[in-house]
DNA sequence: TCCGTGGATTATCAAAGGTTATTGCCCGCC
DNA sequence: GGCGGGCAATAACCTTTGATAATCCACGGA
Protein backbone atom coordinates (compact mmCIF):
# COMPACT_ATOMS: atom_id res chain seq x y z
CA UNK A 1 0.00 0.00 0.00
CA UNK A 2 0.71 3.80 0.47
CA UNK A 3 1.95 3.51 -3.39
CA UNK A 4 3.28 7.36 -4.09
CA UNK A 5 0.74 8.00 -7.65
CA UNK A 6 -1.02 11.23 -7.58
CA UNK A 7 -4.77 9.09 -6.62
CA UNK A 8 -3.01 6.83 -4.00
CA UNK A 9 -5.50 8.66 -1.40
CA UNK A 10 -8.12 8.33 -3.35
CA UNK A 11 -7.43 4.46 -3.75
CA UNK A 12 -7.08 3.90 0.02
CA UNK A 13 -10.31 5.58 0.63
CA UNK A 14 -12.27 3.46 -1.81
CA UNK A 15 -10.42 0.43 -0.62
CA UNK A 16 -11.60 1.55 2.61
CA UNK A 17 -15.50 0.63 0.75
CA UNK A 18 -15.14 -1.92 -1.10
CA UNK A 19 -12.37 -5.05 -2.28
CA UNK A 20 -10.37 -3.48 -5.06
CA UNK A 21 -7.92 -6.07 -7.56
CA UNK A 22 -5.01 -4.91 -8.47
CA UNK A 23 -6.55 -4.76 -12.08
CA UNK A 24 -8.68 -2.06 -10.13
CA UNK A 25 -6.06 -0.11 -8.80
CA UNK A 26 -4.46 0.00 -12.25
CA UNK A 27 -7.04 1.23 -14.07
CA UNK A 28 -7.36 4.21 -11.09
CA UNK A 29 -3.72 4.85 -12.04
CA UNK A 30 -4.31 5.15 -16.14
CA UNK A 31 -7.58 8.07 -15.15
CA UNK A 32 -6.25 10.57 -17.23
CA UNK A 33 -6.71 14.21 -14.80
CA UNK A 34 -5.85 17.62 -14.78
CA UNK A 35 -4.00 19.03 -11.33
CA UNK A 36 -4.80 22.43 -10.08
CA UNK A 37 -3.55 24.44 -7.02
CA UNK A 38 -6.05 26.63 -5.39
CA UNK A 39 -5.23 29.26 -2.55
CA UNK A 40 -6.94 29.47 0.85
CA UNK A 41 -10.45 30.60 0.55
CA UNK A 42 -10.24 30.31 -3.24
CA UNK A 43 -13.48 29.24 -5.08
CA UNK A 44 -13.15 25.75 -6.96
CA UNK A 45 -17.04 25.56 -7.88
CA UNK A 46 -19.66 28.44 -7.52
CA UNK A 47 -23.30 27.88 -6.94
CA UNK A 48 -25.12 27.88 -9.70
CA UNK A 49 -22.52 26.44 -12.37
CA UNK A 50 -22.70 22.96 -14.13
CA UNK A 51 -20.38 20.32 -14.36
CA UNK A 52 -18.88 17.80 -16.13
CA UNK A 53 -16.06 16.65 -14.51
CA UNK A 54 -15.39 15.26 -11.01
CA UNK A 55 -12.82 17.25 -8.13
CA UNK A 56 -10.86 14.88 -6.49
CA UNK A 57 -8.80 16.14 -3.57
CA UNK A 58 -5.52 15.28 -3.26
CA UNK A 59 -3.47 17.70 -0.94
CA UNK A 60 -5.36 20.18 1.47
CA UNK A 61 -8.80 20.63 2.43
CA UNK A 62 -12.14 22.10 0.48
CA UNK A 63 -15.71 22.94 2.05
CA UNK A 64 -18.65 23.39 0.40
CA UNK A 65 -20.54 26.75 2.04
CA UNK A 66 -23.64 28.46 1.15
CA UNK A 67 -22.72 31.58 0.56
CA UNK A 68 -19.75 32.88 -1.32
CA UNK A 69 -17.76 35.35 0.26
CA UNK A 70 -16.52 35.91 3.36
CA UNK A 71 -18.96 34.04 5.76
CA UNK A 72 -20.88 31.82 4.45
CA UNK A 73 -22.07 28.56 6.70
CA UNK A 74 -19.67 25.54 5.88
CA UNK A 75 -21.70 22.33 5.46
CA UNK A 76 -19.28 19.74 4.88
CA UNK A 77 -15.20 19.35 4.32
CA UNK A 78 -13.24 17.56 2.28
CA UNK A 79 -10.26 15.52 2.94
CA UNK A 80 -7.37 14.23 0.68
CA UNK A 81 -8.70 10.82 -0.93
CA UNK A 82 -12.50 12.66 -1.03
CA UNK A 83 -14.31 13.37 -4.14
CA UNK A 84 -15.85 16.63 -3.49
CA UNK A 85 -18.40 17.33 -5.89
CA UNK A 86 -19.54 13.00 -6.48
CA UNK A 87 -22.89 14.05 -6.61
CA UNK A 88 -22.43 15.77 -9.85
CA UNK A 89 -21.43 12.74 -11.49
CA UNK A 90 -25.10 12.01 -11.41
CA UNK A 91 -26.75 14.80 -11.03
CA UNK A 92 -24.77 17.65 -12.52
CA UNK A 93 -25.73 20.58 -11.22
CA UNK A 94 -23.91 22.34 -8.13
CA UNK A 95 -25.94 23.60 -5.45
CA UNK A 96 -23.23 25.53 -3.34
CA UNK A 97 -19.82 26.80 -3.47
CA UNK A 98 -16.42 25.02 -3.15
CA UNK A 99 -13.79 26.50 -1.46
CA UNK A 100 -10.53 25.75 -0.64
CA UNK A 101 -9.80 26.34 3.41
CA UNK A 102 -5.90 26.77 3.04
CA UNK A 103 -3.84 26.30 0.03
CA UNK A 104 -4.79 22.50 -1.72
CA UNK A 105 -4.64 20.32 -4.54
CA UNK A 106 -6.94 19.34 -7.06
CA UNK A 107 -7.47 17.15 -9.78
CA UNK A 108 -9.72 17.47 -12.35
CA UNK A 109 -11.33 14.15 -13.67
CA UNK A 110 -14.15 14.06 -16.62
CA UNK A 111 -17.33 12.41 -15.47
CA UNK A 112 -17.21 10.44 -18.59
CA UNK A 113 -13.54 8.75 -17.37
CA UNK A 114 -15.40 8.00 -14.60
CA UNK A 115 -18.34 6.41 -16.34
CA UNK A 116 -15.76 4.58 -18.18
CA UNK A 117 -14.18 3.03 -14.82
CA UNK A 118 -17.39 2.10 -13.59
CA UNK A 119 -18.51 0.03 -16.32
CA UNK A 120 -15.04 -1.47 -16.01
CA UNK A 121 -14.95 -2.18 -12.21
CA UNK A 122 -17.76 -3.16 -10.56
CA UNK A 123 -15.48 -2.94 -7.24
CA UNK A 124 -14.95 0.82 -7.86
CA UNK A 125 -17.98 1.39 -9.36
CA UNK A 126 -19.38 -0.16 -5.72
CA UNK A 127 -17.07 2.12 -4.25
CA UNK A 128 -18.23 4.76 -5.41
CA UNK A 129 -21.66 4.33 -4.76
CA UNK A 130 -20.68 3.94 -1.16
CA UNK A 131 -18.56 6.84 -1.17
CA UNK A 132 -22.09 8.68 -1.84
CA UNK A 133 -23.61 6.77 0.91
CA UNK A 134 -20.79 7.51 3.04
CA UNK A 135 -21.13 11.52 2.38
CA UNK A 136 -25.01 11.17 3.27
CA UNK A 137 -24.38 10.17 6.27
CA UNK A 138 -21.56 12.55 6.99
CA UNK A 139 -24.15 15.23 6.07
CA UNK A 140 -26.75 13.49 8.77
CA UNK A 141 -23.79 13.58 11.38
CA UNK A 142 -23.30 17.74 10.73
CA UNK A 143 -26.97 18.24 11.25
CA UNK A 144 -26.97 16.22 14.60
CA UNK A 145 -24.12 17.98 15.56
CA UNK A 146 -25.56 21.10 14.96
CA UNK A 147 -28.70 20.36 16.45
CA UNK A 148 -27.64 19.25 19.50
CA UNK A 149 -24.19 19.74 21.13
CA UNK A 150 -22.91 23.09 22.59
CA UNK A 151 -20.55 25.39 20.96
CA UNK A 152 -17.61 23.16 23.14
CA UNK A 153 -18.80 19.84 21.83
CA UNK A 154 -19.57 20.64 18.86
CA UNK A 155 -16.20 21.65 17.86
CA UNK A 156 -14.55 18.99 19.52
CA UNK A 157 -16.55 16.33 17.34
CA UNK A 158 -15.68 18.12 14.25
CA UNK A 159 -12.02 17.69 15.20
CA UNK A 160 -12.92 14.10 15.89
CA UNK A 161 -14.68 13.59 12.56
CA UNK A 162 -11.72 15.04 10.56
CA UNK A 163 -8.94 13.43 12.69
CA UNK A 164 -10.38 9.76 11.74
CA UNK A 165 -11.08 10.95 7.87
CA UNK A 166 -7.49 11.38 7.82
CA UNK A 167 -6.24 8.79 9.51
CA UNK A 168 -8.06 6.71 7.33
CA UNK A 169 -6.34 7.38 3.80
CA UNK A 170 -3.08 6.97 6.60
CA UNK A 171 -2.63 10.91 7.71
CA UNK A 172 -2.51 12.15 11.17
CA UNK A 173 -1.26 8.66 12.55
CA UNK A 174 -0.03 10.56 15.73
CA UNK A 175 -3.19 12.97 16.10
CA UNK A 176 -0.68 15.66 14.49
CA UNK A 177 -2.31 17.05 11.24
CA UNK A 178 -1.74 20.00 9.23
CA UNK A 179 -4.35 23.09 10.05
CA UNK A 180 -4.33 25.85 7.75
CA UNK A 181 -8.16 26.96 9.12
CA UNK A 182 -8.84 29.92 10.52
CA UNK A 183 -10.62 30.60 13.81
CA UNK A 184 -13.60 31.86 11.37
CA UNK A 185 -13.38 28.53 9.40
CA UNK A 186 -13.70 26.21 12.53
CA UNK A 187 -16.45 29.24 13.31
CA UNK A 188 -18.29 28.55 9.97
CA UNK A 189 -17.88 24.67 9.97
CA UNK A 190 -19.72 25.02 13.90
CA UNK A 191 -22.12 27.45 12.86
CA UNK A 192 -21.29 29.84 16.23
CA UNK A 193 -19.18 33.42 15.75
CA UNK A 194 -15.76 33.92 15.34
CA UNK A 195 -15.22 35.05 18.82
CA UNK A 196 -17.31 32.29 20.05
CA UNK A 197 -14.97 29.82 18.30
CA UNK A 198 -12.28 31.95 19.61
CA UNK A 199 -13.27 30.88 23.99
CA UNK A 200 -14.20 27.17 22.46
CA UNK A 201 -10.59 26.48 21.25
CA UNK A 202 -9.26 28.33 24.53
CA UNK A 203 -11.72 26.05 26.60
CA UNK A 204 -10.58 22.90 24.58
CA UNK A 205 -6.64 24.04 25.24
CA UNK A 206 -7.67 24.45 28.82
CA UNK A 207 -8.79 20.82 28.89
CA UNK A 208 -5.52 19.99 27.83
CA UNK A 209 -7.77 18.42 24.61
CA UNK A 210 -5.98 20.36 21.48
CA UNK A 211 -2.53 22.01 20.98
CA UNK A 212 -3.09 24.26 17.84
CA UNK A 213 0.07 26.07 17.40
CA UNK A 214 0.65 27.82 13.66
CA UNK A 215 -0.11 25.38 10.68
CA UNK A 216 -0.37 22.08 13.20
CA UNK A 217 -3.09 21.04 15.45
CA UNK A 218 -2.25 17.96 17.94
CA UNK A 219 -4.29 16.21 19.57
CA UNK A 220 -2.96 15.19 23.07
CA UNK A 221 -5.55 13.35 24.40
CA UNK A 222 -7.61 11.40 21.96
CA UNK A 223 -9.81 9.28 24.43
CA UNK A 224 -10.42 12.50 26.21
CA UNK A 225 -11.84 14.62 23.14
CA UNK A 226 -13.59 11.26 22.18
CA UNK A 227 -15.48 10.93 25.42
CA UNK A 228 -16.32 14.83 25.32
CA UNK A 229 -17.52 14.70 21.69
CA UNK A 230 -19.69 11.02 22.38
CA UNK A 231 -17.50 10.63 18.71
CA UNK A 232 -18.82 7.61 17.38
CA UNK A 233 -16.97 6.65 14.32
CA UNK A 234 -19.38 4.01 12.79
CA UNK A 235 -21.45 6.16 11.00
CA UNK A 236 -18.41 6.85 8.96
CA UNK A 237 -19.23 3.72 7.37
CA UNK A 238 -15.11 2.44 7.17
CA UNK A 239 -13.40 -0.41 7.86
CA UNK A 240 -10.18 1.32 9.42
CA UNK A 241 -6.47 0.34 8.30
CA UNK A 242 -4.82 -1.48 10.30
CA UNK A 243 -7.23 -2.78 12.59
CA UNK A 244 -8.71 -5.97 13.05
CA UNK A 245 -11.21 -6.33 10.20
CA UNK A 246 -14.38 -6.62 12.61
CA UNK A 247 -17.22 -6.58 10.26
CA UNK A 248 -17.11 -7.83 6.86
CA UNK A 249 -19.60 -5.76 5.79
CA UNK A 250 -22.22 -7.55 3.03
CA UNK A 251 -22.64 -7.70 -0.32
CA UNK A 252 -25.76 -5.86 -0.32
CA UNK A 253 -24.49 -2.85 -2.34
CA UNK A 254 -24.28 -4.16 -6.37
CA UNK A 255 -22.83 -2.67 -9.05
CA UNK A 256 -25.98 -3.55 -11.43
CA UNK A 257 -27.80 -1.63 -10.23
CA UNK A 258 -26.35 1.72 -10.62
CA UNK A 259 -27.12 3.10 -14.32
CA UNK A 260 -23.84 3.81 -15.95
CA UNK B 1 -52.65 10.01 -13.42
CA UNK B 2 -53.59 9.90 -9.84
CA UNK B 3 -54.26 6.29 -9.72
CA UNK B 4 -55.78 4.55 -6.77
CA UNK B 5 -53.27 1.83 -6.47
CA UNK B 6 -51.01 1.69 -3.62
CA UNK B 7 -47.47 2.95 -5.15
CA UNK B 8 -49.44 5.98 -6.89
CA UNK B 9 -47.55 8.25 -4.74
CA UNK B 10 -44.49 6.44 -5.24
CA UNK B 11 -44.61 6.21 -8.64
CA UNK B 12 -45.49 10.30 -8.52
CA UNK B 13 -42.38 10.64 -6.51
CA UNK B 14 -40.20 8.44 -9.32
CA UNK B 15 -41.53 9.88 -12.13
CA UNK B 16 -40.33 13.68 -11.19
CA UNK B 17 -37.31 12.34 -11.05
CA UNK B 18 -36.80 10.35 -14.60
CA UNK B 19 -39.11 9.63 -17.54
CA UNK B 20 -40.76 6.50 -16.52
CA UNK B 21 -43.03 4.25 -19.47
CA UNK B 22 -45.65 2.29 -19.02
CA UNK B 23 -43.86 -0.47 -18.40
CA UNK B 24 -41.78 0.90 -15.61
CA UNK B 25 -45.39 1.61 -13.53
CA UNK B 26 -46.95 -1.90 -14.71
CA UNK B 27 -43.82 -3.10 -13.01
CA UNK B 28 -44.13 -0.69 -9.90
CA UNK B 29 -47.80 -2.25 -9.52
CA UNK B 30 -46.69 -5.47 -9.74
CA UNK B 31 -44.18 -5.27 -6.96
CA UNK B 32 -44.86 -7.49 -4.04
CA UNK B 33 -45.14 -5.64 -0.55
CA UNK B 34 -46.56 -6.12 2.90
CA UNK B 35 -48.89 -3.61 4.42
CA UNK B 36 -48.20 -2.18 7.75
CA UNK B 37 -50.12 0.47 10.71
CA UNK B 38 -47.96 2.25 12.81
CA UNK B 39 -49.59 4.41 15.30
CA UNK B 40 -48.18 7.98 16.61
CA UNK B 41 -44.83 7.90 17.71
CA UNK B 42 -43.97 4.26 17.15
CA UNK B 43 -40.68 2.79 16.36
CA UNK B 44 -40.75 1.00 12.61
CA UNK B 45 -36.50 0.51 12.44
CA UNK B 46 -34.49 0.97 15.46
CA UNK B 47 -30.52 1.88 15.67
CA UNK B 48 -28.31 -1.17 14.86
CA UNK B 49 -31.06 -3.21 13.27
CA UNK B 50 -29.59 -4.80 9.86
CA UNK B 51 -32.55 -4.77 7.17
CA UNK B 52 -33.08 -6.65 3.87
CA UNK B 53 -36.62 -4.53 3.04
CA UNK B 54 -37.62 -0.87 2.22
CA UNK B 55 -40.07 0.72 3.60
CA UNK B 56 -42.07 2.84 1.52
CA UNK B 57 -44.17 5.23 3.04
CA UNK B 58 -47.83 5.40 1.64
CA UNK B 59 -49.49 7.58 3.99
CA UNK B 60 -48.77 9.99 7.20
CA UNK B 61 -45.36 11.01 8.00
CA UNK B 62 -42.22 9.44 9.26
CA UNK B 63 -38.91 10.60 10.92
CA UNK B 64 -35.80 9.63 11.75
CA UNK B 65 -34.28 10.35 15.26
CA UNK B 66 -30.77 10.00 16.46
CA UNK B 67 -32.24 8.91 19.92
CA UNK B 68 -35.22 6.30 20.41
CA UNK B 69 -37.48 7.78 23.40
CA UNK B 70 -39.51 10.91 24.08
CA UNK B 71 -37.21 13.42 22.51
CA UNK B 72 -34.00 12.37 20.27
CA UNK B 73 -33.43 15.05 17.72
CA UNK B 74 -35.25 14.58 14.31
CA UNK B 75 -32.51 14.67 11.43
CA UNK B 76 -35.13 14.01 8.65
CA UNK B 77 -39.03 13.98 7.64
CA UNK B 78 -40.39 11.33 4.81
CA UNK B 79 -43.66 12.28 3.34
CA UNK B 80 -45.94 9.79 1.45
CA UNK B 81 -44.06 8.58 -1.87
CA UNK B 82 -40.46 8.69 -0.37
CA UNK B 83 -38.68 5.68 0.25
CA UNK B 84 -37.40 6.08 4.19
CA UNK B 85 -34.29 4.03 4.72
CA UNK B 86 -33.77 3.77 0.15
CA UNK B 87 -30.09 4.06 1.71
CA UNK B 88 -30.66 0.36 3.18
CA UNK B 89 -30.53 -1.23 -0.05
CA UNK B 90 -27.00 -0.45 -0.91
CA UNK B 91 -25.64 -0.23 3.00
CA UNK B 92 -27.71 -2.27 4.96
CA UNK B 93 -27.12 -1.49 8.17
CA UNK B 94 -29.64 1.31 10.40
CA UNK B 95 -28.51 4.00 12.00
CA UNK B 96 -31.09 5.89 13.47
CA UNK B 97 -34.38 4.88 14.70
CA UNK B 98 -37.22 5.44 12.26
CA UNK B 99 -40.41 6.76 14.16
CA UNK B 100 -44.08 7.63 12.83
CA UNK B 101 -45.29 11.27 13.11
CA UNK B 102 -48.76 10.46 13.53
CA UNK B 103 -50.67 7.48 12.23
CA UNK B 104 -48.74 6.26 8.77
CA UNK B 105 -49.05 3.39 6.66
CA UNK B 106 -45.86 1.93 5.04
CA UNK B 107 -45.11 -0.99 2.78
CA UNK B 108 -42.16 -3.19 3.49
CA UNK B 109 -40.39 -4.13 -0.08
CA UNK B 110 -37.56 -6.87 0.22
CA UNK B 111 -34.46 -5.44 -1.05
CA UNK B 112 -34.34 -8.21 -3.97
CA UNK B 113 -37.61 -7.32 -5.17
CA UNK B 114 -36.03 -3.15 -5.86
CA UNK B 115 -32.63 -4.84 -6.94
CA UNK B 116 -34.90 -7.06 -9.92
CA UNK B 117 -37.20 -4.14 -10.26
CA UNK B 118 -33.44 -1.77 -10.87
CA UNK B 119 -32.73 -4.80 -13.25
CA UNK B 120 -36.02 -4.41 -15.33
CA UNK B 121 -36.04 -0.67 -15.29
CA UNK B 122 -32.59 2.07 -15.45
CA UNK B 123 -35.42 4.54 -15.93
CA UNK B 124 -36.41 3.41 -11.99
CA UNK B 125 -32.80 2.85 -11.36
CA UNK B 126 -31.80 5.95 -12.41
CA UNK B 127 -34.86 6.96 -10.79
CA UNK B 128 -33.81 5.39 -7.44
CA UNK B 129 -30.16 7.06 -7.61
CA UNK B 130 -31.63 10.37 -7.67
CA UNK B 131 -33.91 10.02 -5.07
CA UNK B 132 -30.95 8.64 -3.19
CA UNK B 133 -29.55 12.16 -4.39
CA UNK B 134 -32.27 14.34 -3.69
CA UNK B 135 -32.07 12.60 0.18
CA UNK B 136 -28.81 13.80 0.29
CA UNK B 137 -29.39 17.35 -0.50
CA UNK B 138 -32.31 17.71 1.70
CA UNK B 139 -29.99 16.88 4.51
CA UNK B 140 -27.46 19.39 3.53
CA UNK B 141 -30.33 21.61 3.69
CA UNK B 142 -31.56 20.67 7.23
CA UNK B 143 -27.51 21.68 8.04
CA UNK B 144 -28.13 24.85 6.67
CA UNK B 145 -31.17 25.23 8.54
CA UNK B 146 -29.79 24.67 12.09
CA UNK B 147 -26.56 26.52 11.00
CA UNK B 148 -28.11 29.79 9.56
CA UNK B 149 -31.58 30.38 10.58
CA UNK B 150 -33.38 31.56 14.24
CA UNK B 151 -35.70 29.61 15.17
CA UNK B 152 -38.46 31.74 13.57
CA UNK B 153 -37.23 31.20 9.77
CA UNK B 154 -35.99 27.87 10.81
CA UNK B 155 -39.44 26.53 11.75
CA UNK B 156 -41.32 28.48 8.75
CA UNK B 157 -38.43 26.92 6.31
CA UNK B 158 -39.70 23.44 7.86
CA UNK B 159 -43.03 24.00 6.51
CA UNK B 160 -41.77 25.19 3.53
CA UNK B 161 -40.16 22.09 2.78
CA UNK B 162 -42.61 19.93 4.16
CA UNK B 163 -45.29 21.67 1.68
CA UNK B 164 -43.47 21.72 -1.57
CA UNK B 165 -42.77 17.64 -1.27
CA UNK B 166 -46.03 17.40 -0.28
CA UNK B 167 -47.28 19.25 -3.62
CA UNK B 168 -44.61 16.91 -5.51
CA UNK B 169 -46.91 14.35 -4.81
CA UNK B 170 -50.20 15.62 -5.42
CA UNK B 171 -51.09 16.23 -1.62
CA UNK B 172 -51.38 20.01 -0.07
CA UNK B 173 -52.85 21.40 -3.44
CA UNK B 174 -54.67 24.03 -1.26
CA UNK B 175 -51.50 24.58 1.01
CA UNK B 176 -53.93 22.75 3.81
CA UNK B 177 -51.88 19.76 4.75
CA UNK B 178 -52.63 16.58 7.42
CA UNK B 179 -50.75 17.54 10.77
CA UNK B 180 -50.86 14.83 13.34
CA UNK B 181 -47.61 16.56 14.62
CA UNK B 182 -47.08 17.55 18.11
CA UNK B 183 -45.23 20.99 18.94
CA UNK B 184 -42.89 19.05 20.78
CA UNK B 185 -42.15 17.10 16.85
CA UNK B 186 -41.98 20.48 15.51
CA UNK B 187 -39.58 21.38 17.97
CA UNK B 188 -37.27 18.35 17.40
CA UNK B 189 -37.19 18.86 14.34
CA UNK B 190 -36.01 22.43 14.52
CA UNK B 191 -33.37 21.59 17.23
CA UNK B 192 -35.67 23.89 19.53
CA UNK B 193 -37.12 23.51 23.38
CA UNK B 194 -40.98 22.59 22.97
CA UNK B 195 -41.49 25.82 24.64
CA UNK B 196 -39.49 28.09 22.52
CA UNK B 197 -41.48 26.07 19.75
CA UNK B 198 -44.82 27.03 21.20
CA UNK B 199 -43.76 30.59 21.41
CA UNK B 200 -42.51 30.48 17.69
CA UNK B 201 -45.65 29.15 16.33
CA UNK B 202 -47.65 31.74 18.18
CA UNK B 203 -45.44 34.44 16.42
CA UNK B 204 -46.02 32.17 13.00
CA UNK B 205 -49.86 32.72 13.46
CA UNK B 206 -49.65 36.65 14.58
CA UNK B 207 -47.83 37.29 11.06
CA UNK B 208 -50.96 35.20 9.74
CA UNK B 209 -48.68 32.88 8.00
CA UNK B 210 -49.85 29.48 9.54
CA UNK B 211 -53.33 28.12 11.14
CA UNK B 212 -52.61 25.38 13.03
CA UNK B 213 -56.37 23.94 14.62
CA UNK B 214 -56.04 20.56 15.11
CA UNK B 215 -54.38 18.25 13.15
CA UNK B 216 -55.16 20.16 9.65
CA UNK B 217 -52.66 22.81 9.08
CA UNK B 218 -53.24 25.32 6.44
CA UNK B 219 -51.01 28.45 5.14
CA UNK B 220 -52.99 31.53 4.46
CA UNK B 221 -50.07 33.05 2.84
CA UNK B 222 -47.31 31.02 1.17
CA UNK B 223 -45.55 33.73 -1.09
CA UNK B 224 -45.33 35.85 2.72
CA UNK B 225 -44.20 32.51 4.29
CA UNK B 226 -41.51 31.69 1.31
CA UNK B 227 -40.29 35.09 1.90
CA UNK B 228 -39.46 35.12 5.58
CA UNK B 229 -37.70 31.41 5.04
CA UNK B 230 -36.08 32.28 2.54
CA UNK B 231 -37.25 29.27 0.54
CA UNK B 232 -35.57 28.18 -2.56
CA UNK B 233 -36.97 25.11 -3.83
CA UNK B 234 -34.46 24.62 -6.04
CA UNK B 235 -32.55 21.88 -3.89
CA UNK B 236 -35.17 19.80 -3.70
CA UNK B 237 -34.62 19.19 -7.80
CA UNK B 238 -37.96 18.39 -8.60
CA UNK B 239 -40.58 19.43 -11.61
CA UNK B 240 -43.34 20.68 -9.83
CA UNK B 241 -46.42 19.34 -11.38
CA UNK B 242 -49.39 21.41 -11.98
CA UNK B 243 -48.20 24.35 -10.77
CA UNK B 244 -48.21 28.01 -12.54
CA UNK B 245 -44.61 28.62 -13.11
CA UNK B 246 -44.53 31.64 -11.08
CA UNK B 247 -40.57 31.53 -10.62
CA UNK B 248 -38.32 30.86 -13.96
CA UNK B 249 -36.14 28.91 -11.49
CA UNK B 250 -32.49 28.99 -12.99
CA UNK B 251 -31.62 26.59 -15.48
CA UNK B 252 -31.10 23.47 -13.32
CA UNK B 253 -35.02 22.40 -12.51
CA UNK B 254 -36.49 21.57 -16.46
CA UNK B 255 -40.19 21.58 -16.97
CA UNK B 256 -40.54 20.69 -20.55
CA UNK B 257 -42.72 18.12 -20.02
CA UNK B 258 -45.70 18.27 -17.81
CA UNK B 259 -47.75 15.52 -17.49
CA UNK B 260 -51.66 15.82 -17.66
C1' DT C 1 -70.34 12.36 34.96
C1' DC C 2 -65.86 12.52 36.84
C1' DC C 3 -61.36 11.94 36.36
C1' DG C 4 -56.87 11.12 34.19
C1' DT C 5 -53.73 12.19 30.67
C1' DG C 6 -51.33 14.45 27.03
C1' DG C 7 -50.67 18.45 24.84
C1' DA C 8 -50.82 23.68 24.66
C1' DT C 9 -49.96 27.90 26.99
C1' DT C 10 -47.88 31.17 30.09
C1' DA C 11 -44.49 33.08 33.30
C1' DT C 12 -40.03 33.45 35.36
C1' DC C 13 -35.20 32.92 35.56
C1' DA C 14 -30.66 31.63 33.88
C1' DA C 15 -27.33 30.28 30.57
C1' DA C 16 -25.26 30.17 26.07
C1' DG C 17 -23.90 32.56 22.59
C1' DG C 18 -24.03 36.93 19.34
C1' DT C 19 -22.38 41.68 18.43
C1' DT C 20 -19.31 45.27 18.46
C1' DA C 21 -15.17 47.23 19.44
C1' DT C 22 -10.36 47.51 20.80
C1' DT C 23 -5.81 45.79 21.18
C1' DG C 24 -1.76 43.37 19.92
C1' DC C 25 0.87 40.22 17.17
C1' DC C 26 3.04 38.42 13.11
C1' DC C 27 4.37 38.70 8.53
C1' DG C 28 4.74 40.18 4.04
C1' DC C 29 5.50 44.20 1.30
C1' DC C 30 7.01 48.55 -0.19
C1' DG D 1 12.64 50.05 8.63
C1' DG D 2 8.02 51.53 8.58
C1' DC D 3 3.37 50.28 7.12
C1' DG D 4 -0.79 47.74 6.52
C1' DG D 5 -3.61 43.61 6.60
C1' DG D 6 -5.21 39.49 8.43
C1' DC D 7 -5.79 36.98 12.48
C1' DA D 8 -6.01 36.03 17.53
C1' DA D 9 -7.27 37.58 22.02
C1' DT D 10 -10.13 40.07 25.21
C1' DA D 11 -13.87 42.89 27.10
C1' DA D 12 -18.58 44.80 27.69
C1' DC D 13 -23.06 44.38 26.69
C1' DC D 14 -27.22 42.41 24.80
C1' DT D 15 -30.49 38.90 22.50
C1' DT D 16 -32.07 34.52 21.90
C1' DT D 17 -33.15 30.48 23.63
C1' DG D 18 -33.29 26.78 27.35
C1' DA D 19 -35.14 25.00 31.81
C1' DT D 20 -38.55 24.58 35.09
C1' DA D 21 -42.89 24.81 36.67
C1' DA D 22 -47.66 25.89 37.01
C1' DT D 23 -52.04 26.16 34.73
C1' DC D 24 -55.39 25.23 31.39
C1' DC D 25 -57.88 22.78 28.00
C1' DA D 26 -59.81 18.90 25.20
C1' DC D 27 -60.78 14.37 24.99
C1' DG D 28 -61.57 9.61 26.06
C1' DG D 29 -62.41 5.94 29.37
C1' DA D 30 -64.45 3.99 33.63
Amino acid sequence: MQTGFAFSKLADHLANLAELTADDLDLLTKMPSTIAHFGSHQAILRHGDASNQCCLLLQGYLSWQDAYGSEGQITSISVPGDIADLRTLYRPCIDGNLIALGPAVVAFVPHRCLRELSIRSPAISRALLLMLIGDHAIQRNWTINLGSRDALTRAAHLLCEITARLQNVGLARDFRLSSPFTQSDLAAACSISPVHANRTIQELRRCNLLHWHGKTLTIPDWPGLVRLARFDPAYLGLRRRDQTPQQAQSGAARADVVPA
